[in-house]
Formats: C-alpha cells, sequence, structure tokens
DNA sequence: AACTCGGGGAG
DNA sequence: CTCCCAGAGTT
C-alpha cells in the first residue's frame, strides 16, 4: 500500500523540487525534449549535479540537436568531454546518436531504449519516464539508498538488488513514474544523504524503519573497501617553439581515444624513487604517479604538433592537464 | 559476480 | 586523506 508514500514524497517535490538546467519543473505538461533528457542522463552517469550543471549548457549550444551531435566529428565530441571522465560515455554517445538519427528519432519504450549504446537499466527507465511519460521504475543509488534506508535493509547493496527491486517496484507502483523518480533523487541528494541524513525534514520519516532504529546514517551497510594499487609511467614533453607533440590514445581502454601527451604504457607497482618532474593523479581503481620527461624528436611518433597557448582547446584529459600545467609553470 | 572505467566536490 | 556521485560494458 505505497499511496500515502507516494503522496508525502510527491507533495514534498512540488514543494521543493531544485531547479536544473536540463530539469522539467514538477507538473509541466508541454513537450519534452527526449535529446536534452538523454545527454543530461549520460552525463550524470556516475558524476555529480554540480559537475554536470558546469558543462550541460555549453555542450548543448554546440550540439543543440541529436542530429548534429551525430554529424560531428567524434574527436570534437571527446574534447569537449574532456574532465568529464568515463569517456566510454562520449563514445557510446557519438554511437547512440548515430543510432537514433538513423531510427528517425529517440524511441519512446524502456526496452528500445536499452538497446542503445551507453544506456543501461537506469538510463532507460529514466528517459522513458521522465522524457516519454512512461511508466518505469528508476533505480539510481539514491534510491537504492532510500529503499534500504526505509525498510532497514541489512545488507550491502550490491547483493541486494533482487529485494530492493521488488520493493522499489512497489513504491513506483501506480505513481508517475517521471516525478517518482525526480523526487526520490531529490530527496537522496538533499535529506537521505549517505551522511549525516536530515531525517528532521523528510516526508518519509516517520515511515521509515532506518530511523525508527536510532542510526538511519548506518543504512545500507557499506561493503570492505579495498586497496588501490600504485602504477608509474613517463609522459614525454616534445616541445618545439611555441608548440608541443600530443598524441591520440587507443581508441578503447583508459581515456581511450582522448588526446595525451606521447609515452610508453603504464606499469605497476611503486614508482622510482626519481628527482624529475612529476604528477600524481589518483583514478578509480589505482594509482598513477606519471613521470614527465623533456625530449625534442617525436619521430616514430605518430600525433601533431598543438600550439601551447591554444592548450586549453587539445581536450587533455586531466591527468594530462594538470602535467601540462606543471610543465608551464 | 567481479572488474574496468575519471574526476571533482564535500566532509 | 576518504567517500560518493541520476552507471554501463566486459569478462
Amino acid at each position: 500500500m505505497p499511496a500515502n508514500r507516494q503522496i508525502a514524497l510527491l507533495d514534498h517535490y512540488r514543494q521543493s523540487a531544485r531547479d536544473l538546467p536540463w530539469r522539467y519543473p514538477p507538473g509541466h505538461d508541454g513537450p519534452r525534449d527526449p535529446y536534452r533528457v538523454w545527454l543530461s542522463e549520460i552525463m550524470l552517469q556516475q558524476t555529480s549535479v554540480a559537475t554536470v550543471t558546469t558543462r550541460f549548457a555549453r555542450f548543448l549550444e554546440r550540439w543543440p540537436t541529436v542530429e548534429a551531435l551525430a554529424a560531428a566529428p567524434l574527436d570534437d565530441l571527446l574534447a569537449e568531454w574532456a574532465g568529464l571522465g568515463y569517456y566510454a560515455r562520449a563514445r557510446n554517445l557519438h554511437a547512440c546518436a548515430q543510432a537514433v538519427v538513423a531510427m528517425g528519432g529517440f524511441p519512446d519504450s524502456e526496452a528500445a531504449l536499452r538497446q542503445l549504446p551507453g544506456i543501461g537499466d537506469y538510463s532507460a527507465a529514466a528517459i522513458a519516464a521522465i522524457a516519454f511519460g512512461r511508466p518505469a521504475t528508476v533505480i539510481d543509488t539514491n534510491v537504492e539508498r532510500v529503499i534500504a534506508r526505509l525498510h532497514a535493509l541489512d545488507r550491502p547493496v550490491r547483493s541486494d538488488r533482487k529485494r530492493i527491486r521488488a520493493l522499489a517496484d512497489d513504491l513506483y507502483s501506480g505513481a508517475p513514474a517521471g516525478e517518482m523518480a525526480q523526487a526520490l533523487m531529490d530527496l537522496g541528494a538533499t535529506i537521505c544523504r549517505p551522511a549525516n541524513p536530515a531525517c528532521h525534514l523528510c516526508p518519509l520519516s516517520t515511515d521509515c524503519a532506518a530511523y525508527a532504529s536510532g542510526d538511519p546514517a548506518s543504512f545500507p551497510p557499506r561493503p570492505p573497501k579495498k586497496v588501490r594499487p600504485e602504477r608509474f609511467g613517463t609522459a614525454w614533453w616534445i616541445r618545439r617553439d611555441d608548440r608541443l607533440f600530443l598524441v591520440r590514445r587507443p581508441a578503447r581502454g583508459m581515456l581511450g581515444g582522448m588526446a595525451a601527451l606521447p609515452g610508453p604504457e603504464w606499469q605497476d607497482g611503486a614508482p622510482p624513487a626519481c628527482k624529475a618532474v612529476s604528477v600524481r593523479h589518483v583514478f578509480t581503481h589505482f594509482a598513477l604517479t606519471l613521470r614527465i620527461e623533456e625530449r625534442d624528436d617525436p619521430s616514430g611518433l605518430e600525433g601533431w604538433w598543438h600550439p601551447l597557448d591554444r592548450l586549453d582547446e587539445a581536450g587533455l584529459p586531466t591527468l594530462y592537464a594538470r602535467a601540462a600545467e606543471r610543465m608551464l609553470a
């Protein structure tokens, strides 16, 4: 019997919805642009609202339609994506745009959306619900956390997905899915936060088992963290006059397809002691120490000379942007 | 089911 | 420092 929870959530949302650049406000009854919804959902995958807010408008201004994006060179899209991380998203975004144009527009069902590159379970449900008003159970990490707390689930989310799915289906049942999804995500971001949840502001607190337990922040339990391995590598700083030699990384894998400083593949292990200039960069599953070595000959390398005064337009991912910043300081 | 894949912001 | 974020694809 989720009706009371749904009413409490939707009422609270209509009162306090965040005003976000990609969002249609609660109660919006006009046409919706699936391109905007899709783009925002891909950008927001594992990326905070604050970060996306600074990049969404510029991206949309450069490519206002899915047709424009499909026609753009992939390298331009990757350069625009630089600094956002998880670059497979940008490669899949391009492939998805071309598929959508080829089929004459975005499909409006969750199942058909799910078949497109870069659109997984979450994004398919979110786009179907938010852009097309379809019923769908939209489950992201916010929804998982809210449900884990409502029911005081005592297993890590990763090993309790089936139960969370069933509880989420029930929570969404019969309600407008797009508004429910956004209500739950706002709740998770602003009230039912991972740490220091603001239960005194929560419209569901009287119905929440974790709140009743007295220690809501302990739900859901976090899996044990694992150690982050070390890697090291070398990047070559090859400068002639006012230009720098850059290369493009292999299409798949780490920083796939991105502009970069040339250099050999990175190695496992702790970096050898060295006084040379180096930058340290922490990725999700390893930490890298990149030594920067000056060279004057790019022979044997495939790349291009890039003007140093326009390096910010080269589309370097953050690791190499920091390395260049260090060398130019 | 476990890995791979970035980076920034908050505490 | 640590943790987390509107996850997806591969193995």
